[in-house]
DNA sequence: TTGCTCCTCACGTCACGTGAGGTGGC
DNA sequence: TTGCTCCTCACGTCACGTGAGGTGGC
């Protein structure tokens, strides 16, 4: 499942938030407030922690998210989005270290590629489901039985 | 998420394979034959059982599978195709048991619009996930960046 | 002192996958 | 005796959910 690991067009998706102006430490978040910004539970970001995805600093016990661990998040929550497992996301995120600074995506033309086909894929089951349940409701395949709801 | 229970006009959908004239024990398949026609695991066949939609009956320690089986099982993948959990498609064989015999699936019509709507949300997901793939991959994001190829 | 937010275990969920270790009949 | 098919535990996976029980600062 892994790609070959040596191909060489890169795409880069940039989603991540802008810049924003270098902020203060004082202007990190709590969990709380992050969790409201980005529409996550506070188990979700502990749990990408222990994936090792967010690396928050930490003031007495309590987590500060800072700018770059905003924007790490807005990227792993796209690829979520984007249909890619945590794994693949981890893995996405390793080979984008170091020339993007680890806040980017990086998506090779081939795993775009294979991404798509696995998404249609599901289309193609979710249409057919949907045929189905839409001819079960207007009574193509109806056999109506009786409740026993008199006596 | 339970319905309320008491509604009305139910959908039977009749998926199940044909009666095919009483089979005698004999004509009863082992797992393997049965995960092959179905193209399912014999784990899966084994969990099935333990949750209680299946039984077959046993030679020995082995399991026999007849007829009735085979259509319990259909109606069982019938039902996830159409997106239902197992927690879902027990409710609904047993909303369908007396009256029918527990191998029909017994959609009300509010249970079709529910799964209708559920399927059509994962669509709209999944065709916004696929559009943005495909403006990663012919470059509207595209972002190039160097690999250490060379030296 | 109460209430709020934060913390760390740690087991539960969903639908199976994946061995481990053992039996039965050709 | 070997090989095949079957069996029953029982832990692993994925992405978290859900308490339990405890701490810290206003």
């Amino acid at each position: 499942m892994r790609s070959d690991g040596g191909d060489c067009s890169e795409r880069t998706l940039a989603w991540a938030a802008e810049p924003a102006a270098s902020p203060a430490d004082e202007t990190a978040l709590t969990i709380a407030q992050l969790s409201r910004e980005f529409g996550v539970t506070l188990r979700t970001l502990r749990f990408y922690e222990a994936r090792g995805f967010i690396s928050p600093r930490r003031q007495g016990a309590a987590r500060r998210y800072r700018q770059a661990d905003r924007e790490r998040l807005a990227t792993i929550l796209k690829a979520k989005q984007l249909g890619f497992t945590l794994r693949e996301i981890s893995d996405l995120l390793a080979s984008g270290d170091g020339a993007t600074g680890g806040q980017r995506l990086n998506l090779s033309r081939q795993q775009c590629t294979e991404q798509i086909n696995f998404l249609e894929r599901q289309k193609r089951d979710i249409d057919n489901a949907l045929a189905e349940l839409r001819r079960a409701y207007t009574g193509h395949y109806v056999n109506a039985i009786e409740r026993e709801v008199d006596g």
